[in-house]
Parts: C-alpha cells; sequence; structure tokens
DNA sequence: CACAGCACTGAACGGTGTTCAATAGATTTT
DNA sequence: AAAATCTATTGAACACCGTTCAGTGCTGTG
C-alpha cells in the first residue's frame, strides 16, 4: 500500500500523466487503461479517480499537453522577415512533422471523442483556437481587399485541408508513402489555396 | 434457441449487417457491441463469429457499405455539361452532405483504426481509390500543361483538404455552426486551390 | 498514547471481445 | 419408427475495460 501524502496530489498528478502519455506513445490510444495508468505508478486504480474526474478527463488532460506542444513546434517558424506564403507552409510543415514524429500522441487528439452532447471546456477550446489564430495571423498580411471575415473563412478551410492530408496520410488512405510525400501534398495545397486567394 | 438453418449464413451476415447499422446510425461507433447485434437478430453472441472473423471485420463491411452509399451520392453530379470547377464543388459538396445527415455512419470510416500491423484488405482499398479517381477525373478537364503525376497530386490535396474540413466540422473544432457554412467554407477551399491549379 | 481523520485500497458491478465444450434439433441410416 | 449421426447454435467462461465506495490502516493532533 502506497503510504499517505508520499506524494501530494499535484505530484500525483503529474506522474500519472507523464505515466499515460508513455503508454500512448509507446501502444497508442487503445494501450492505454486506467489499471495500467495506476501500475506504472505504484497505485491502484481507485488511486486515479481521485485526482482525474474519469479517463476522459486523463486523456483531455493528455491532449491539452499535445496542443501545448504543437503550439510550441509551430512557434518555431517566424512570421516576420520571410514571405507569408513560405510562413504558411511552414506552419503546415511543421504540423505534419509533428503528426508523423509522433502519430500516437498527435491522433488521440482526434481520436477522441466524448460521449456525445458533452462539449469540450473552454480551457480546452482555447488550445486550439490559438492554432487557428497562428494561421489567421499569417494569412492577414495577403487580405488584400479581403474583409475580416474572408481571412477568417480562409485560415479555417486552409487549416481543415491541411490536417485532412495529416489525417488521410496516416491513415494509409492517401496512397502516399514518406513524410517527405506528405509534405509535398500540404506545400501544394497551401501555395495553390494562396494563389487562389490572393488572386495572383 | 434458434431453430437449425433457419437462416443461410448469407441470409444471417445480411440480418447482423443491416442490425449493425441501425445501431451505429442510431449510438454511433461506442454504441455498437457484438452482444447488441446478436441480440438483435436474435441469436448470441457466438453465431456471429461464425459469420465474421471479429468485430473489426463486421465493422469494416458496414465501412464498404458506406464507402458505397457515398460513391453513389458522388456520383449524381454529372461530370459532362457543366464547369469542371462547378462540378468539383459540387463532388466536395455531397461528400459535406452525405456526412452531415449521417454523421455516426460516416464517423465511423475514419474513427475505425485496425491493429497497428494489420492493414486493410485491397477490396477495401480499392473503393477508397474508387472516390479519389473521381477527383482526379474531375480535375482532369483543368489539367493544362500539368503532368499526370500532378494531377494526381492536386486530386490528393484537394480531397484530403475537404476531408479535414469535414471533420473539423463536424467535432465542432472549427467554430462553424450549420451545414451552410461547411459548405461554404468547402467552396472556398476548391474554388481557390483550383484557381491556383489552373494559374488563373 | 489514544484517537480521529482521511489517503488509499481492492473487491464488486456491469460492461466489452472472444472461445469452445456441450447441447439440441435436423438428417440419415438402420 | 427408432436409432445413430451430424452440426448449427448456445452460453458459460476468460481476461480485459471504466467506475464506485465501504473498509483499512497510516499519520498528524490532542
Amino acid at each position: 500500500m502506497a503510504r499517505r501524502s508520499d506524494h501530494s496530489r499535484e505530484e500525483l498528478r503529474e506522474m500519472a500523466l507523464t505515466a499515460a502519455e508513455k503508454i500512448v506513445v509507446e501502444q497508442g490510444y487503445e494501450g492505454l487503461s486506467a489499471r495500467k495508468v495506476a501500475a506504472q505508478i505504484g497505485y491502484t486504480v481507485g488511486t486515479l479517480y481521485l485526482v482525474f474526474e474519469n479517463i476522459d478527463d486523463l486523456i483531455l488532460q493528455i491532449n491539452a499537453r499535445t496542443l501545448d506542444r504543437l503550439h510550441a513546434r509551430m512557434t518555431q517558424p517566424h512570421a516576420n522577415s520571410i514571405d507569408p506564403r513560405d510562413y504558411l507552409v511552414q506552419l503546415g510543415q511543421a504540423y505534419i512533422r509533428f503528426a508523423d514524429e509522433d502519430p500516437h500522441r498527435w491522433a488521440m487528439v482526434f481520436e477522441h471523442r466524448l460521449a456525445e452532447d458533452r462539449s469540450l471546456p473552454a480551457w480546452y477550446q482555447e488550445k486550439v483556437a490559438r492554432m487557428f489564430a497562428m494561421v489567421e495571423q499569417g494569412l492577414q498580411p495577403l487580405a488584400g481587399r479581403h474583409s475580416q471575415d474572408d481571412v477568417l473563412q480562409a485560415s479555417r478551410a486552409l487549416w481543415g485541408g491541411v490536417h485532412g492530408i495529416c489525417i488521410l496520410a496516416l491513415s494509409d488512405n492517401l496512397g502516399v508513402a514518406g513524410v517527405d510525400s506528405v509534405q509535398q501534398l500540404t506545400e501544394s495545397l497551401i501555395r495553390n489555396y494562396l494563389k487562389g486567394f490572393t488572386g495572383d
């Protein structure tokens, strides 16, 4: 029996999340289970429920971390001093690279569906919004005479597009092998879309 | 106990698939279970395993039917006698409409992941390829001086894009409410991409 | 040193996919 | 018609899943 107060709630939470992430990275979404996480950190399943509302909650916390990692990756390209088109391509490619390097972690963000009725908490939606905002800002210099609404719509279409390519590629539904081809597809999508958007 | 030979293997298979589809349509992927399907058709779970290899197999069969339905929907717009651009937009919108009208059925095609190592059977991949082929053909009239490879790549980028918008929209990650807005996004993606692709 | 409080346990519940010895109903043989 | 054979179907069993909560035993307090 793990001693009482060996670890604070916060420590427990941290240990559990780290252990769970390890399982996900190695075995994917399907490989994750409350009992496995508990065993990894030397506690029993009941304890997990003192720290997390339920398994969905735990998954959401991991996905939040994944979104943070992804965001960090996408902050590496710098908007200043390069062509806006190149910047957006770099954003897209950072996204693809992230998904390729850590497919299990990435996939869980999109494979995890919460119960039909329940919706994602605001703080989580915020993290998603933050990524769309990056695209929106990257698109801004190319706005020309487009309205703000147009830019918003374009950023969504564009990012949805990149995401779609990423999904299909990772599930082998694109008949495309290797990251390089996927990167090319992404670049094709972005550059052609932008050509259409800016109208030249 | 259901009488011996009340139904042929083929009838059993048909009954099971129909029952399973009903469950999926009503309750989604998560709501599906071998026992529920068996109960629906008046047999016990063991019998299902005489007809299907396992639950993944059953799901794959349903997904194959879904792909057929989707394909039928996408065959309704006619390539002849309209502008190729309009045709591709119609294809995209048929896709979105299908996903919107039957989200559970559609979602299962993409939510279902088979074990890491196993890959989709050839006859199934064929059905996926058939859909990409439609896009490729729709794109052909706009090929101009592009190589065949370019057209192939463009069709994948384009379709991946439509798919991505569809996914994000259905999981409420686009902050877009209502089918109409999604249709607009799709049209934006396709028309702008095509403008870039054809270069005018 | 006793005791109260509570961190933690782990068995229990109802679910899942999957297997396979046993059964019961149909068919064939006697 | 009865007996024997055959086999489609059963359903209990297994190992897992998420979740709950009465009980246990450690720990800080009085």
